[in-house]
DNA sequence: TTAGATATATAGAGAGTCTATATAAAAATG
DNA sequence: CATTTTTATATAGACTCTCTATATATCTAA
């Protein structure tokens, strides 16, 4: 299946979504951001750590966020990350990407059952 | 990311649901399920072939569909596939799967842009 | 002091999609 | 009549992504 716009994988799109809506207001480390999904969503989205750390990764190699190490008081050090604007550019993107597949799969596989 | 109902891949379920959207009023070839999916979403949804022919043998393996080889006077051979009672309910369930996913994604990754 | 929560990271397995290729027959074109 | 295009199904191999499991380390509460 290849629709138009940039999904693929709409898993992918689906978690680095997720990932940006949490960043777009304020910078979060990644525990955090599992978390704030977690409850916003009342379970519903649930991030294995091992899947979540490789997207993180993966998006700042992209540069869609950036991350910095950061220390406060006597607290372990945490990877803080923050939206770039070719991350913001992106979220807008995909999320009208969304929009679209959502109205084509409703027109087709709308109906509840047979 | 692992929403509670079963979609894990959520390329692999719209696929599923498109494909099983089209034999749920009557038999239909590969080549037509995708040729018709094509044509209803208006190029939107387009099926490698080299995606669409495992997609439907894993299908049949799993009970969802049932292939038979028919001939219809000189024209070759085509396998027609028919959807059974285990591949209904789960269109349905998969069908209130992707209702609960939109609500719950649009709830968090609904705005437009940052 | 021990257990549990916080916090990040990666290796390896498993599953799924994509590109490319192979085969074959019917229909259309020259 | 020969050739090309369309119809039709199939699979191998590469690539990518997610999941499970494991490792490491610190802070907090019992």
């Amino acid at each position: 299946m290849k629709p138009s716009f940039e999904i693929q994988n709409l898993t992918k799109s689906c978690n680095e979504l997720l990932i940006l809506s949490t960043v777009l207001d304020e910078k979060k480390h990644g525990y955090q951001i599992a978390l704030e999904i977690e409850e916003k969503s009342a379970g519903y989205f649930k991030f294995n750590h091992g899947t979540l750390y490789p997207i993180l990764h993966k998006m700042e190699k992209e540069k869609y966020i950036k991350g910095s190490w950061q220390q406060e008081g006597p607290k372990r050090k945490r990877k803080y990350y923050t939206i770039t604007e070719k991350g913001k550019k992106y979220y807008a993107a995909q999320n009208l990407g969304w929009h679209d597949f959502f109205q084509q799969f409703m027109k087709l596989c709308g109906e509840k059952s047979a």
